[in-house]
DNA sequence: TCCCAGGACTACT
DNA sequence: AGTAGTCCTGGG
């Protein structure tokens, strides 16, 4: 699983370049529904804020260009975009005696499971429910433009996503303001209670995913799916199966009945693939929206 | 004007 | 345990 070894650190003067990166596509991975705050511009490149820093991302001849980044923070970018998993392996498996996965892995090749901020991931999920992407895009946006700090870059200013401390203060209508809507106290009460120690997500993260899933449905805005969505995106969880829409779509297509449960197809999902069980959900997401699959 | 969208909550059987 | 009705918002 770890390939860690074939990753090199290339020198670049304006960041740091990650050589021959392999089943990444920034575009697949950033547009995926995962994270929303990644912007691209003319050029296909993309900028971004990720845990406090602004960087822009691109891919030229199998390098990965981080401009902005820090030579110190090499580490950071490589658990971020997930390089010490092997994702050939993982699409040769799945795809092994499944031709509905197999054409899903090749309409999205170049998806990866990126390891994002828990709280971010937190809120950004609760701001999700019942929500369009451009939508929750906008709310993200706005929270960090209005909360966060700034950050100069490439002579822009660019903000952080704010601090649990700092949500934690706000009042309803400061997160209407963002466009959070009937969201609004679910942010607020869930922000205060990590605030207050109350619930920790860096003790969630290092349970078994069951414990882990009850412990973060406790929180206000938070039921099975966006669980399931923070478990994966900010956990290291990969064996999560989130259920939205269109994953209950593709499964009830491809693998069931067109009228089982939610709870069904979750349970389905993680019984047959496994510890892989969130890159294929991936996978399946990418190819139902694709192919504008419906029951 | 009505309807729905990448769910969760609450109030019911 | 499982199921309806309701919810901000904005685009078709």
């Amino acid at each position: 699983m770890n390939r860690g070894a074939e990753m090199e650190l290339k020198k670049y003067e304006e960041g740091i370049c990650f050589e021959g990166v392999k089943d990444l596509d920034l575009k697949e991975t950033f547009e995926c529904g995962q994270c929303f705050r990644w912007q691209e511009d003319e050029d296909g490149s993309y900028v971004g804020v990720v845990s406090g820093r602004a960087v822009r991302t691109f891919i030229k001849n199998g390098s990965l260009y981080i401009k902005g980044g820090r030579p110190e923070d090499e580490e950071f970018w490589k658990n971020y975009f997930d390089f010490d998993t092997d994702y050939s392996e993982i699409k040769c498996e799945l795809s092994k005696d499944d031709d509905t996965l197999k054409k899903a892995i090749e309409c999205g090749s170049g998806i990866r499971i990126l390891n994002q901020e828990p709280f971010e991931t937190t809120i950004t999920f609760i701001i999700s429910a019942n929500n369009r992407i451009p939508m929750i895009r906008r709310s993200v946006e706005r929270i960090s433009s209005y909360f966060g700090k700034p950050i100069e870059f490439e002579g822009k200013t660019y903000y952080s996503f704010p601090e649990p401390e700092i949500l934690s203060k706000l009042k309803e209508e400061d997160l209407q303001k963002c466009g959070c809507g009937f969201r609004s106290p679910y942010i607020l009460e869930t922000s205060q209670r990590i605030a207050q120690g109350e619930a920790v997500l860096e003790e969630i993260m290092k349970m078994p995913i069951t414990e882990a899933h009850k412990e973060l449905i406790k929180l206000k805005g938070i039921g099975t799916k966006v669980a399931d969505c923070i478990l994966l995106f900010s956990m290291k969880k990969n064996e999560a199966f989130p259920v939205d829409v269109w994953v209950k779509r593709v499964m009830q297509y491809f693998y069931l009945a067109p009228d089982v449960s939610l709870k069904k197809i979750r349970d389905f999902g993680m019984e047959r693939f496994g510890q892989n069980a969130g890159i294929a959900q991936e996978y399946l997401f990418n190819y139902a929206r694709i192919n504008k699959i419906n029951v």
